[in-house]
RNA sequence: GCCGAAGUGGCGGAACAGGCAGACGCGCACGACUCAAAAUCGUGUACCCUCCGGGUAUGUGGGUUCGAUUCCCACCUUCGGCACCA
């Protein structure tokens, strides 16, 4: 009950007061201050889409009241906020409404600024960083002419994703998903050849995989890893027939003497010359199919395997056999050298398209395991398999498969008869019916015994020998199943990696553990190759077809070829005055006069570059512009740079772990190369956080109408208490669903706050206990508030708090209000609020006669003798199940905690009868006895 | 298919060296206040039983341990990423 004397709690009024007092005082101010420890508090900034949404205040209000933590523990905090302001949106909303991108963004910019101060965070304005100011992308394409200068930008004509949607190329880290789809507006990409520029983001390849110096989640770490892609193998140099080299890579370099056949991507530059006359007309037909093909349809997995024969042979290094080269759609132009050497007993796809056209299959990998030495093909084709094997004069027995002769089951003894056989599969005759194959009858070599077998059910021995070998294999499958199965046939020759080398000339014998080494070795040599490291990160495809970028600084003179724009005529300005066509085309590209320009080298006639850069690389050094967003002798300020940088936490969501956090460190480690920044890393600790989905668990749209508008938020609750309402209501890194009844909680919470600071009560008890207890818990509070303030467990920061409150209103009850203890219970509670909830415990704080500001006070100390428990509850557990709890002092020994436990009625009734085993005392806690 | 993460009440979640499972909040039920409602305050709230008391519970099944949400193994489910990468 409010009595005349004490204030009403009304946000809407508060919240203005401070903040325009803060911002008069420069209170968020972060200027250099060397006695001080400096912390760089960095978090995703956001694109201008028009409001800002749940999703940015549940990202940022986190990190917010963190930063304001780590102020308040005596850091020189620097909290910056700025807008990733070029992009296609712009763009879009231009054709769409007819309004210039440079409104329509700036307008944005004004409104979210406007909203980020009704949230009440402590970003230093002054340092504001909007990437669409010449200023700032002077320095963005600075950054370019760098890289190119230095080699790390190159031009060339190349196969890319493109956008029909939104009218540009894009980089591969934007193209997502199974139906290759566009990042931004989830049209299927379409590829074109286009002369584009790429960043040499490989050649950091290795140094990106290090995460040694750095704290980032695991989740992120194993991303980039697996995007990155490493792969370990040899480059092989094969020959064609007409002398030209034939590299390849392969991560097989033991099974080299199992190469059967060679296949090339379609659009491998050596194909018109491999190509004889007799197969000309087929492999042209081919390559059209495959260019009409989409791209979807051709990167399937589960398509069959095409591919045609190109009339030409290649030889394999390693023992002069001419190999037959195909072309096939699987094999990917854009990985390795878009060739590869096809060992189809050791390779699952290269097996499917062996298969599927009749080539030999010869394994060269043993298990090791007296088992399955070899096994091969199918056969619905065994008649036709077994007079060959007759005709080749090879000595085998055959068992029928099944009743019905469904197939056959061959045994091969002794390394003569395995040769013959060899020799057999590498002449040119094979079965004409081979691809007509439907079912699945595989043909069993061993070479480790002879047998005759009436069928193969009836062989037990092998049977049991499998079953113990693979046990995935002998569950739930009949022996048919299991000697059909292609689970079987994988389990034994592709997986075969650390199997010994045989049918491998010298090599044969060569364990599985060195043999890749020992070849890679012997190739080197006698350069036929050499080991070799591949990834599947590709070069950063930074041209954009579009206007709203920053323009790219090269100019192209007919007599000097593509020129960087010298430093001191940049920035290349975008035009304001351009106009959009239907077309889709770029209005750079359409403007008359804009890029009519003159050559730097010559002062000849020359035309700009009327692409743009992917606004990613606007945002790779976002971080660098903050230190300095006006300066003008550089991207930044050197003396900013040597006390703020590295970036100590970055917070931000996990969808930009494959493109921005690959990009911005691989710019900060260019630019080290190249002398501008220094240190491997630029940001040292990354967290990610979750996402906020609609009250319906779908992810909030405007379409579904589940958006939830924080303005409207602020106006029913208040800053503080959407704040607090954020911070606790999920962890942090998952998000959850909203809950319009979770934020009634939190509502209710902080009016019982203010309540219970303002509104007086009972005073004068001299229960010393009553004191000991709010003493105890509110240091206690503080402990867990400071740890989970450092490790970002957010959620329990305020139910910490909400418990001391409950403690705090029982104290009050009891008599304690305006003790000691009750003062320094409310001075702690809204020290340790302040970063939460800064409005309410300023206007508390002020209210209480406390000198401006709480967010300047220093972060208290954990009295450790109060958080002391003076008593302990000990839980007494038989045979581990709780069976009583005793309250003792605190200090107590372990003999004097066994003596009363025994002694407790409760323990009694359990001991009687029973013999005491064992008695486990853990100290202040537990004793469990067993019986 | 490969890589990774996660499974705890009706819901969000807590349990921070292997030691009381379900803190805190939402929701729900009952009660107080009120003519009434809202607001506020109080009490209760995992499940089952024979309700004194006992039993079962942290995706499932095993294991290690005096003791497992926590460690190990296998499996199931969900989510995210990659996907013919040689």
């Amino acid at each position: 009950m409010s009595t005349p004397n004490t204030p009403i709690y009304n946000p809407a009024e508060i919240e203005p007061k401070w903040q325009k007092k803060w911002d008069e005082d420069g209170l968020n101010h972060s200027d250099i201050d060397p006695a001080k420890p400096k912390h760089y508090a960095l978090t995703m900034l956001p694109y201008p889409s028009g409001d800002l949404h749940i999703g940015h205040w549940f990202a940022m209000t986190p990190p917010d009241a963190r930063a304001r933590f780590k102020r308040m523990q005596g850091y020189n905090v620097l909290f910056p906020m700025g807008f990733d302001a070029f992009g296609l949106p712009a763009e879009n909303a231009a054709i769409k409404n007819k309004v210039h991108p440079k409104e329509w963004t700036y307008r944005n910019i004004e409104k979210m600024r406007k909203q980020f101060r009704s949230l009440g965070a402590m970003f230093d304005w002054r340092r504001e960083a909007i990437s669409a100011d010449p200023e700032y992308y002077r320095w963005t394409q600075w950054f370019f002419t760098q890289l190119y200068n230095h080699g790390l930008a190159y031009r060339k004509s190349a196969q890319v994703d493109w956008c029909p949607h939104d009218n540009t190329t894009l980089a591969r880290e934007q193209v997502w998903g199974e139906d290759r789809h566009c990042e931004r507006c989830g049209t299927p990409v379409i590829k074109k050849n286009l002369e584009q520029w790429f960043f040499k983001t490989t050649a950091y390849a290795e140094q990106l995989l290090d995460f040694s110096q750095i704290d980032w989640p695991e989740r992120v770490r194993t991303l980039e890893t697996n995007w990155i892609g490493r792969s370990e193998g040899a480059a092989v140099i094969f020959t064609t027939e007409k002398d030209d080299q034939l590299e390849v890579f392969t991560t097989r370099p033991d099974t080299l003497w199992g190469a059967t056949f060679m296949v090339l991507a379609p659009e491998h530059p050596l194909v018109a010359k491999l190509t004889s006359v007799e197969q000309k007309a087929e492999v042209d037909a081919y390559i059209q199919d495959v260019q009409r093909m989409s791209d979807i349809q051709r990167e399937s997995t589960d398509k069959e395997k095409t591919g045609v024969f190109t009339g030409g042979y290649a030889i394999n290094p390693v023992n002069g056999r001419q190999i037959p080269v195909w072309i096939a759609d699987y094999v990917l132009m854009s990985y390795g050298t878009g060739a590869i050497m096809a060992v189809p007993a050791h390779d699952e796809r290269d097996f499917a398209f062996a298969i599927k056209f009749g080539l030999p299959i010869l394994p060269v990998i043993d298990r090791n395991d007296g088992i399955a030495k070899s096994l091969v093909f199918p056969g619905s084709v065994a008649d036709g398999f077994a007079a060959q094997l007759s005709d080749a004069g090879i000595e085998y027995y055959a068992a029928p498969v099944g009743d019905e002769g469904e197939g056959l089951f061959v045994t091969l003894y002794g390394t003569d008869q395995i040769e013959k056989y060899i020799a057999m599969m590498r002449s040119a005759i094979q079965p004409k019916n081979w691809n007509e194959v439907v079912g699945a009858q595989w043909v069993f070599i061993f070479s480790d015994g002879v047998r005759e077998l009436d069928s193969v059910t009836a062989d037990q021995e092998i049977l049991a020998k499998c079953k113990a070998l693979y046990p995935a294999v002998g569950k739930n499958r009949t022996t048919m199943e299991m000697l059909n199965g292609l689970d079987f046939y994988k389990d034994v020759l592709f997986h075969s990696e650390y199997g010994t080398m045989i049918h491998s000339g010298t090599f044969s014998g060569t364990p599985g553990d060195i043999a890749k080494q020992k070849v890679s070795k012997w190739l080197e040599e006698n350069n036929k190759g050499k080991a070799k490291v591949n990834y599947r990160l590709r070069d950063w495809l930074i041209s954009r077809q579009r206007y709203w970028g920053a323009p790219i600084p090269i100019v192209y003179c007919p007599t000097h070829g593509a020129v960087a724009v010298p430093d001191d005529q940049l920035p290349v300005l975008l035009p304001d005055d351009v106009e959009w066509m239907p077309t889709g085309q770029s209005p750079l590209k359409l403007h008359p006069t804009w890029k009519i320009t003159t050559c730097p080298t010559c002062g000849g006639p020359a035309e700009r570059e009327t692409d743009t850069l992917d606004t990613f690389m606007c945002s790779s050094w976002y971080h660098l512009r903050y230190l300095s967003p006006h300066y003008t002798q550089g991207p930044f300020d050197p003396k900013e740079y040597d006390y703020w940088m590295p970036v100590d936490t970055y917070t931000g969501g996990i969808e930009h772990a494959t493109m921005h956090l690959i990009y911005t460190r691989f710019f900060h480690k260019a630019s080290r190369d190249m002398g501008i920044t220094k240190g491997d890393e630029p940001m040292l600790q990354l967290r990610n956080q979750g996402m906020i989905l609609g009250e319906d668990s779908e992810k909030m749209s405007k379409s579904k109408g589940n958006v939830r508008s924080p303005v409207d938020l602020v106006n029913s609750y208040g800053a503080d208490v959407v704040r607090a309402y954020l911070i606790f209501f999920s962890r942090w890194d998952q998000g959850a669903p909203w809950s319009s009844g979770g934020i009634e909680g939190v509502n209710r919470w902080i009016r019982r706050v203010w309540v219970t600071i303002v509104e007086p009560g009972p005073e004068g008890s001299k229960d010393e206990n009553a004191v000991r207890n709010l003493r105890r818990k509110l240091h206690q509070t503080l402990r867990s508030v400071t740890r989970d303030f450092e490790t970002f467990e957010f959620n329990t920061i305020v139910s910490g708090l909400m418990e001391l409150l409950n403690d705090m209103m029982k104290a009050k009850q009891q008599g304690l209000y305006n003790s000691p203890a009750w003062k320094e219970a409310v001075e702690l509670f809204l020290l340790m609020l302040a970063p939460v909830s800064p409005h309410i415990s300023e206007e508390l704080w002020a209210w209480l006669g406390k000198p401006y500001s709480i967010h300047k006070q220093n972060w208290p100390k954990v009295d450790e003798e109060a958080a002391r428990e003076d008593e302990i509850t000990l839980v007494v557990q038989i045979n581990g199940k709780v069976r009583d709890r005793i309250q003792l002092p605190a200090g107590i020994t372990e003999e004097d905690a066994k003596a009363h436990t025994l002694a407790s009625a409760a323990v009694q009734r359990y001991l009687e009868g029973k013999t005491l085993r064992q008695i486990i005392y853990v100290p202040g806690k537990l004793i469990n006895i067993v019986i």
